[in-house]
DNA sequence: GCCTCATCGA
């Protein structure tokens, strides 16, 4: 039946391929005789164009158009005058017949091939059939476009035909790597029902999915499912599990199950690169530097071949700790046994650089990765721009995000917006909005933080009405307001005495859903002080205190403030008290 | 062939 489809589609196609060229030397040649009416009025022409429209269903008929044209070609030949215009049509018509020719040929070759009754062609086409169709889903499972790939799992179950094992794996990964876990387990259900059974790799990604989305349990659960069903776990299952609980600051957990399901499933090699190199990584991030050393040192006591991975978490535990030279020393010491620091390595030493605030030595080392053919990408110049723009050098964070265009790179929102908010910082409002215009010209939509950036630029430069405005953009278009676009137009209504504003823009954010945070609070509490409201900022203060909010010096400071310059120095004493309380 | 480790984040 499979190849008896194909070959009736590919059939089909064919012949309306040789339709369309026919309507196509139709119209062609209509054109042409138009144009070239004065010579082509004899009747031998039209004849002709008869046959060459009717004459195709067999190579007689091909031969006999190709006879007329050779004769109308002759015959135009003989015109006494303008004799161009006559070859150059003959010669259109030869090509327009040789291609009609090709055309047939092709397709008697094509019909000459498919042997409607062979059993090799039918496997042949069966399985060219099904290679594409796993592929396809591979492929989409792969750009994350799973609807589309199980409708095809399902085309496929209904002609029942069933994708083998790797396919099945990656659906699941795709429907794990969108958290739809739900989705994930029902498929490992219908290959329990229709096969082909899960196995290992199927169970690890089932198990990654759950890690992912912080279900260690359930990932516990399926190790002992899969144990359970004959599956015995690899040491890739141990990895995922010990990553998952390494990750949530568990090392000395993770060390233990590992030395437990090591012992249950007597795997055969106790010690592993991969497992070594996650558990030092959670060291360094835990600090423990000492036992992230211990692991460094079994790694080479043990004769474990090292790789690149390896010498990357030591290069990073080292800078977390501040240690950049030790860092630099293992960068030397890759370099000496043949690995070449790769994207990782100059990315974890460039942000450690710009963390620190040596700027100018992350951008040298941005120049010296060019040097040795490692590219930098969007976290590198992410890294760079944002320590150029925390340190007050715009002008040269926006070099980097020209250098990204220039390298066909298209800068996240993220970047864009801080080279915003430096430029707004500076208080230079043109070239804030002239790089939004840029960012939306690019393609690159404004966000929230795009918004806010502008805001608090608009605020810095007095241009409180500005300010509003890109709030009401924001409203009618979106992205929506947030917490902070609240509270910085209410500080600033707060800083000019506009208590109404204040109030009404306290008002919108509650009506739209916002919880206030203490820096809205403290922006209220100033607004009270101002309207001289002192028992409402008091009781404010006290809610403040009760609610689990991380309250800081200001609200305080604002009070006692307001009742020294009333002269109420007891009360003034009084909060100060209550502040010393608090951080008692 | 499918499943394991490392960089960034207003």
């Amino acid at each position: 039946m499979q190849s008896v489809s194909v070959a009736s589609l590919e059939s089909n196609i064919l012949l309306r391929i040789l339709s369309n060229s026919f309507q196509t030397l139709d119209s062609i040649k209509d054109r042409i005789s138009h144009i070239f009416a004065d010579f082509f009025s004899s009747k031998p022409f039209h004849i002709h164009l008869i046959r060459t429209r009717y004459g195709y269903m067999d190579d007689t008929k091909t031969s006999s158009i190709r006879n007329q044209c050779e004769l109308s070609e002759n015959d135009n030949r003989r015109k006494p005058s303008d004799g161009d215009k006559g070859d150059c049509s003959v010669a259109v018509f030869n090509v327009l017949d040789a291609m009609l020719k090709d055309t047939l040929d092709r397709l008697k070759t094509m019909r000459q091939s498919i042997s409607w009754d062979h059993i090799g062609s039918k496997r042949c086409a069966f399985e060219t059939k099904y290679n594409r169709d796993v592929t396809i889903i591979r492929a989409l499972c792969l750009e994350g476009k799973l609807g589309v790939a199980l409708s095809l799992w399902h085309m496929m179950i209904q002609r029942s035909v069933i994708p083998d094992i790797i396919t099945h794996n990656y659906l699941i990964k795709g429907f794990c790597k969108s958290g739809e876990l739900d989705k994930a387990e029902w498929l490992v259900g219908e290959m329990l029902i229709k096969g082909p059974s899960p196995n290992c790799a199927t169970y690890n990604t089932l198990i990654k999915g759950y890690c992912l989305l912080n279900n260690i349990d359930r990932a516990l659960n399926l190790f002992s499912t899969m144990t359970n069903s004959g599956i015995t776990p690899n040491r890739i299952t141990c990895n995922i599990i010990v990553h998952a609980l390494c990750k949530k600051g568990l090392v000395e957990d993770a060390r233990k199950l590992l030395e437990k399901i090591l012992g249950d499933t007597h795997l055969k090699d106790t010690s592993n690169l991969i497992t070594s190199t996650i558990l030092m990584d959670a060291s360094f991030k835990n600090g423990d530097i000492n036992q992230a050393f211990t692991y460094w040192e079994e790694i080479f006591h043990r004769s474990l071949p090292v790789d690149a991975v390896a010498y990357n978490v030591v290069i990073h535990g080292f800078c977390l700790s501040r240690d950049i030279v030790i860092a630099y020393k293992y960068v030397c010491e890759m370099l000496k046994i043949g690995f070449h620091p790769d994207i990782f390595s100059y990315n974890i030493l460039i942000g450690t650089l710009c963390k620190e605030g040596w700027i100018d030595e992350a951008c040298y080392i941005y120049t010296v990765m060019s040097k040795m053919g490692v590219f930098p990408d969007q976290i590198t110049y992410k890294m760079i721009i944002q320590g150029l723009c925390f340190h007050g050098n715009v002008m040269k964070a926006y070099e980097f995000l020209c250098d990204m265009l220039d390298d066909s790179i298209l800068p996240e929102p993220l970047i864009w917006n801080v080279i915003i908010d430096g430029y707004g910082r500076c208080g230079n409002m043109q070239k804030a909005l002239s790089i939004r215009d840029q960012m939306i010209a690019v393609g690159v939509l404004p966000n929230t933080f795009t918004y806010n950036a502008l805001i608090h630029a608009q605020i810095k430069c007095g241009n409180i009405f500005e300010a509003h405005s890109l709030k009401k953009e924001m409203l009618l278009s979106g992205p929506f307001p947030d917490l902070v676009t609240y509270n910085l137009l209410m500080g600033a209504a707060c800083n000019l005495g506009y208590i109404n504003s204040v109030l009404q823009l306290y008002d919108e954010m509650i009506r739209g859903g916002y919880y206030p945070d203490i820096i809205t609070c403290t922006e209220l509490i100033k607004c009270y002080c101002i309207q001289g409201k002192l028992e409402q900022a008091e009781d404010l203060l006290v809610k403040l205190q009760t609610l689990s909010l991380q309250v800081d010096h200001v609200p305080y400071r604002i009070l006692m403030k307001k009742y020294c310059k009333m002269r109420e120095l007891d009360k003034a004493f009084e909060i100060y008290q209550k502040w010393l309380v608090r951080n008692s």
